[in-house]
DNA sequence: GTAACTGCAAACGCTTTGCACTCCC
DNA sequence: GGGAGTGCAAAGCGTTTGCAGTTAC
């Protein structure tokens, strides 16, 4: 998505687009491992000297409500961000989590058939594999 | 899994068979949704007045590092436990989070062959559909 | 008998909340 | 100008930790 997009999605809803929101949103779509809250904070303190960890909090809850990015809950605790609301896997490192994403044709294709098997209307889905990755063999 | 096996799994591994260990894994093993630490202590508190919190936390992390559970982390921070370590769907409720396994043959054969699309070899995976259930519609 | 486990309570870390100040529109 | 948003700090809440007392073996 744009700034142009985001921006007109914003307003469309009612919300203001402020700095620190767009900041965020282009930090998020920037990576391709799917950063914790803090790690968003931590990187963008650089730039916006005043930015605060409750800001960052609250954008990514409003990002999340307007169907832009997901939620992932892991079991250390954290929660992480993904900005790619597309079908897709998350290949997660189980030794040092890194997270990137898996996304062809075929996933979909497969993913349709187990869709169609099951006979539900999917508000969404999270698929995960865990594995070990080349820096980590 | 029956119980003598999983006593034989303990004792195999060093660690004794306590009444909460069995009662804990007893539990989860009889419902069907993936219930939280809490939900468990809550249940189990009628039976077992003196468990406390402190040992379901430990005895989930001890199933957990013996491979018989799964621990799934979810956006609102809560961790919920999955006794099933075989492929299937977990069907989420996006109204009442009731959790619920989705398991077939064809799911299986489906999930293989995105597998040897990835060509990686998984360690483990998980599966969530996020869906309304019957009872929220 | 003794090493492992439990139960309790305190500590921890991530996330949310409340509120006065600030900034977008 | 006015209301939504920010930044800060405190509160919240699920989870982990430490330790004295207890239990499995």
């Amino acid at each position: 998505m744009h700034v142009q997009e985001l921006l007109a999605l914003f307003r469309k809803n009612g919300y203001k687009a402020t700095t620190q929101r767009l900041a965020i949103y282009n930090f998020i779509i920037s990576r391709k491992d799917h950063p914790s809250a803090d790690q968003i904070y931590q990187a963008l303190k650089n730039g916006y000297p005043t930015i605060s960890l409750g800001t960052v909090y609250k954008t990514l809850d409003l990002l999340e409500r307007l169907g832009i990015i997901q939620k992932l809950g892991f079991n250390e605790g954290s929660i992480r961000f993904d900005p790619d609301m597309e079908l897709h896997i998350n290949m997660v490192c189980s030794k040092c989590g890194k997270i990137s994403d898996y996304k062809t044709e075929n996933v979909k294709k497969l993913w349709s058939a187990i869709i169609s098997d099951m006979g539900i209307k999917p508000k969404g889905q999270r698929i995960d594999i865990y594995y070990e990755c080349n820096d980590c063999k």
